[in-house]
DNA sequence: TATGAATGAGCATTCATTCAT
DNA sequence: CATGAATGAATGCTCATTCAT
């Protein structure tokens, strides 16, 4: 199982409001992500969560208005998390300062870092990836922090190493655009399709970014 | 709107017993992909479907005894259609026929072909993905078809590419994923992700294959 | 099982029409006999009955206007011959002709020969209890056919009897209370609670004899 | 109409728990069994229920889970109530400590107290002879009852005058099916078939006993 | 703040009946 | 005559949400 208490940071720590959660709602958040991550959200009862957190059917819609309102509160904090601060650290030390393997460190430390993200979280990741087709809100946020934080300084960064002429001719969109499927494919490969399978995770990374690195050199 | 004709004769001609599906059954049908791709299954409602498809709600229970049996009437016939066919016929004359560039050769016939698939199929496409977390069934016969069929030609044509010193030292696994996960993450940002935007669709297949190959490339 | 060509003459001689069935009515009269008397009339499905008796749905209709008019057709050909011909036949001689156990032979007779009755009928017998309490019609022909033909005879006998000092002083209504619940608690018990226990008919009918004979002798 | 105050003291006694019933909980059961008893469990909707009720359909099915448990609920324990509890206050004084006449004794309790039980009860008593015929669960729980409870009792008590000789030569099988024949059949007669004659209860039972005792005396 | 009984709209499914073939 | 696809009202049951305690 993920330690759930490492979840429970994730979700706190971004709450809007920062305040901590009460025993009674982290237990039913903990029992909302168990439950919408193996059933998903629309084949959840809400009386199956209270049931599960031990706690009254009416406890859950006085800390959150609606199910869906529950559902964000666990999502939002989470693709915030998972997506903007390591952006926000890492970017510019890795690629702008340290200058010549700057975009395999960068991936490593972005595969390493969300790898580890992703294994304390699976569940979690399992909900936002499945749901994400079907709350506009949840796409509104995410696209809010992918296009406005993210892509930005991503594409900054890779015209920073293509002036360097470290990175193959290709749009920036198309460039990002692989990473991100490699990485999210071994993710997702890892933790939802097939987390049983005996990962030799070290190994695994380091394949991934061998691939991307030689895929995206300039030739 | 995705052609819908070119859909049915999809569900049609991997139909168990190859009938061809009566106009109300097909009204049925492609109601229901288009609102199993919308809202996803568990939201939608088999009222909704009918109305959509202009026929009472009986006469889907006529057809299809569960609303999870019309569930998989639509995505197993997709699925098989979407892995099997195309590797039964071209592994073997790509790779191990013609001989230097069989890599790059086969895969722009799986991209190119796959990508035809996905744009006349979209909204399936994005049921099968959106659906088989939640339905073991579907699990099931994905596995089959990807284990049984799938991967041990795609082992097979690996190892060929290896011998002849073509192909990266990582073990097939991990090939395959790398693989998989770009041509996927390919479609999926095409098709379901952003289908909205101006698309090279070309040029990005090119690049797409040209990461792969560089990314796999013998060092 | 019980003979069902005897249970088919049952219901044919008695059709208002008097008109033979035709192989696909017979069908549809089995069936609906079986699974009436199996689930009871509510829960019993045309379709159902459709299907055991190989025939197509909308045959049913053709021969029965609705579900109802089927049960009917069943069940009051059954009653008349459970109740009617016996006491036509048989009450004038063995009560008034014959002088002095003429209770005793009469019980005997009825018995037996309704005994034989119920046994080839049971499936019907159960049907006609099972769903007198729901339908009016059924009541009413019942009614018809009890205070009308039977009660009135039955009077008569008794009447008689009791002129030749042969009866307990009771109201003829409770004698004929008693010996209908004797006979029918008999034959009910015999068919319909425990009809797989080893039973010695002969033996309890002889008793069933005693009992109410013994019961309503004069004092 | 029966007195619903009695019923439902006859209800909770019996319910496993021996709590009180909510108000809510006693409307469902009234409207239930005056539904049930007139139309029959499968003729009878939770809907029409609720209305009568004067309660929201889901209301049911936070106190039942199923309409069948409804039914359940309502029929084990007037079953229970019926059968069971007079046996074991009344056989051992009535047959065993009072000599000569036990079995009129007995028989005249059992018919007085099982008299005024049925009258207070007559749509449960309905319900019960109805729908014991299509639910395996209330045979078992009646078969439980009798065969165990009642029937040995029973047999004893037989065993016991037979051997004071006051008893016809029939095995003890057959004579308890004539009492119960005869019981049942005057009060189902008395309450279902035609409840509405004007009825000289004191002297019906009366009559009753007698048929019982004459039909039974040793000879 | 927490509870859980109550609600009623909504759901998948069944079914008697009709009707074009 | 016989068929069986089509219908749509009705059914048992679920569930998010409310509210009196």
């Amino acid at each position: 199982m993920t330690d759930f208490k490492k979840m429970v940071e994730t979700l706190e720590q971004t709450t809007e409001k920062d305040r901590k959660l009460t025993p009674k709602q982290e237990q039913i958040l903990k029992a909302a992500v168990e439950i919408f991550a193996e059933k998903g959200y629309a084949s959840s009862s809400t009386s199956e969560i209270a049931a599960k957190a031990n706690v009254a059917e009416g406890t859950i819609f006085r800390h959150y208005k609606t199910k869906k309102e529950l559902l964000i509160s666990i999502v939002t904090p989470f693709m915030t998390k998972f997506t903007l601060p390591f952006f926000a650290s890492h970017f510019a030390k890795e690629v702008f300062e340290e200058p010549p393997e700057g975009l395999e460190s960068l991936l490593r430390t972005l595969l390493k870092n969300r790898f580890e993200f992703a294994k304390e979280n699976a569940p979690l990741l399992r909900i936002v990836i499945q749901e994400m087709a079907f709350h506009p809100e949840l796409q509104e946020n995410f696209q809010e922090v992918f296009l406005e934080e993210i892509f930005p300084k991503f594409e900054e960064a890779l015209n920073h190493l293509k002036e360097k002429g470290k990175l193959v001719e290709m749009p920036n969109a198309s460039i990002i655009r692989m990473i991100i499927s490699s990485v999210v494919g071994f993710l997702v490969t890892r933790f939802i399709i097939a987390p049983d399978l005996n990962w030799e995770d070290e190994k695994e990374i380091d394949y991934t970014i061998d691939f991307i690195m030689h895929g995206l050199a300039q030739k």
